[in-house]
DNA sequence: TATTGTTATACTCTATAACTATA
DNA sequence: TATAGTTATAGAGTATAACAATA
């Protein structure tokens, strides 16, 4: 999607614009596509200043109300991968946002601890990305925003928990159902 | 998506993968990538048997009921760059999905058509993209899913019509304001 | 001179595997 | 032997530029 993205969503994935075809829009992955696209759009311009961008942001968010800082944590809890998270830490270390410290309690692992900067840079980009989502949100009205919220956040907790990143054996079989193919046979 | 940023998109933005935190799982970013992700992950598959996968589906859809079928006209539509058009026809040329005739009224132009397999996959890939969107929409009831395709498709409406992509002027002062940074002074 | 389609090249991301220092 | 972090290399995907044929 990324896709999205396309998604970039994703990129990837998430990532192909889509088309303004009138026989297309009924569709919900076009419309979410479109929604989602939207945001990052915005989202990703208001995070253009912490090195690394959204995942950047992520990183900061992440570390910065938690138990677990480490790096392998940190890249667990976002789906980042950990030679990525490498790469990504020293940008932002290197911006002044975070340190990295020794972990008392195993002397392999570092602890990334945000910085006064990366705290005031963290609180600016969440006031931004509110205004962002009320941008997005811009052709409903009060009440209908708040629906909207509840029914996409029990979508996404539903789907979060299914999810095979973290759950695989739950979703084989439904997703066998839907792309008529067989299940593979559990090669993890 | 994660990616999503992204969560995206991603790819990517669009990319990386969400966190299950607490924290985090108030905003509307985050719930937006974990739901898209989720529906691209099913629709992703679905399509695995499409070369070129999502975008091989998006140039079968977009070819099929198509006044405008030359190869540049469908890269615009799906805001594909023109290069990877080729390879992605191509590929699906070469499946036997879609034929390059050439156009009537214009020698450089090739006419993309879809040919009898490719009616038939089409066919196939959009009963299971309806599938798809059942199972995202799975933790809501008939009536709640009626009302969250209504609301996602008039947020999708306002937010494509107002697509930099295609309207860049109107959106850029908003943005502005979003991310707190001065207008490009319309290097276009 | 501009446009459609193709090809070649370079650049960005990501994934994989190796290496270190610790456990 | 396994794990946290780092580094190097290779691959996929994308963008850029140049080219031939046609308008």
């Amino acid at each position: 999607m990324s896709s999205v993205p396309t998604p970039t969503p994703p990129r990837d994935v998430a990532h192909a614009c889509a088309a303004d075809d009138v026989a297309i829009d009924a569709d919900l992955g076009w419309a979410l596509g479109v929604v989602f696209r939207s945001y990052l759009k915005i989202a990703h311009h208001a995070m253009s200043e912490v090195p690394g961008g959204p995942r950047g942001y992520q990183v900061l968010a992440a570390a910065i109300h938690g138990q677990q800082n480490t790096q392998l944590a940190l890249a667990n809890q976002l789906g980042i991968d950990r030679t990525v998270m490498t790469y990504l830490i020293d940008d932002v270390e290197r911006a002044g946002l975070v340190e990295r410290q020794p972990d008392p309690a195993d002397r392999r692992a570092r602890r990334i601890v945000v910085t006064l900067d990366g705290h005031a840079l963290l609180a600016r980009l969440q006031e931004r990305l509110k205004l962002a989502e009320d941008h997005v949100l811009a052709a409903l009205d009060e009440d209908e925003r708040t629906g909207f919220r509840t029914l996409l956040r029990r979508i996404a907790t539903h789907a979060d928990a299914a999810d095979p990143a973290r759950s695989p054996c739950e979703v084989v079989d439904d997703v066998a159902k839907i792309t008529g193919t067989e299940p593979p046979r559990h090669p993890r």
